[in-house]
DNA sequence: AAAAGAAGCAACCGCTCTTTG
DNA sequence: TCAAAGAGCGGTTGCTTCTTT
């Protein structure tokens, strides 16, 4: 597809936007809404181009947005979110009314960022886990327990988050009425009690696990651990993209019942 | 009081995804 | 089925404001 000249070459304005081109903008959009942002600017009588408009509508001049700090309650929803979405700042920014994708964006790499690195939360997260070894393979690796793992954690969410991108259709972020449903805290003996045998690709745990079911989509509920293990077979001889099944496994939550996972 | 550096934030860029003809 | 156009998203930039020296 050919891209369409910038703003400069096609003689249109950028930068910061002036009080009189936001009335403008409001002002035609509470008229004749925004069904074609291309068109809006010429419509509206504004020098600008239509991604400029949408961006500053959607980010600062929509009568629904919410203005000043961040609530303690709306940045652990933040924290929590990005834990298991990665930075799909719009998903998130779903769940936070009136705040935009934007507006989270700034916040997670100028505030939340850092106090993550400090608190509890990162060392929970940089404990060795199961992680995707790449987005194409169907194969698991395990991150090292050691310092460098503990520095890489975070972005390990986001490449794993990258693989389940294409999941979308499968969950819906209104779906998550709480992370902590299918994330509850985890101790330190959690992590400590289980481990993964790379051979067999099978996990062997002293504590007990299953799934979390009330979240996972339909092709991904089951009514007991058979039924997770014979859905895991079929998936095991199925050719579709894994990613799905590798994200419910990814989300095993500590309780009565011991599973094991399929052969990879 | 002034300069330098850091932090915060709005806006842009370039890419992908979706829709349409 | 394919290509073009439009929309949306995440990464990045650069200006402004605040803090420190």
């Amino acid at each position: 597809m050919v891209r369409a000249p910038c703003c400069e070459k096609m003689g249109l304005k950028k930068g910061p936007w002036t009080p009189e081109e936001d009335q403008i903008l409001m002002s035609y959009i509470q008229k004749h809404g925004h069904g074609n942002w291309r068109a809006l600017p010429k419509l509206a009588g504004l020098l600008r181009c239509g991604k400029s408009c949408r961006l500053r509508w959607i980010n600062y001049l929509r009568p629904d947005i919410k203005r000043g700090n961040f609530s303690s309650e709306e940045e652990e929803i933040i924290i929590k979110m990005h834990e298991l979405l990665g930075n799909r700042w719009s998903a998130i920014a779903a769940k936070l009314p009136g705040r935009t994708d934007n507006e989270i964006k700034n916040v997670w790499h100028t505030h939340l960022k850092k106090r993550l690195l400090n608190s509890d939360i990162q060392k929970r997260v940089s404990k060795p886990r199961i992680k995707r070894s790449d987005s194409n393979s169907s194969t698991l690796t395990q991150l090292e327990p050691t310092s460098s793992a503990c520095t890489t954690s975070l972005s390990d969410f986001s490449s794993f988050s990258e693989g389940t991108k294409n999941m979308d259709n499968m969950i819906k972020s209104e779906d998550i009425e709480s992370v902590e449903t299918i994330m509850p805290p985890i101790d330190e003996s959690f992590w400590s009690e289980a481990t993964v045998d790379y051979e067999s690709s099978t996990m062997m745990t002293s504590n007990s696990w299953t799934i979390s079911n009330e979240l996972a989509p339909p092709q991904y509920q089951f009514n007991s651990v058979e039924s997770f293990q014979q859905q895991s077979v079929d998936y095991n001889g199925s050719n579709d993209d894994h990613d799905g099944m590798d994200f419910w496994y990814d989300i095993f939550i500590k309780s009565g019942e011991s599973i094991e996972l399929p052969e990879f």
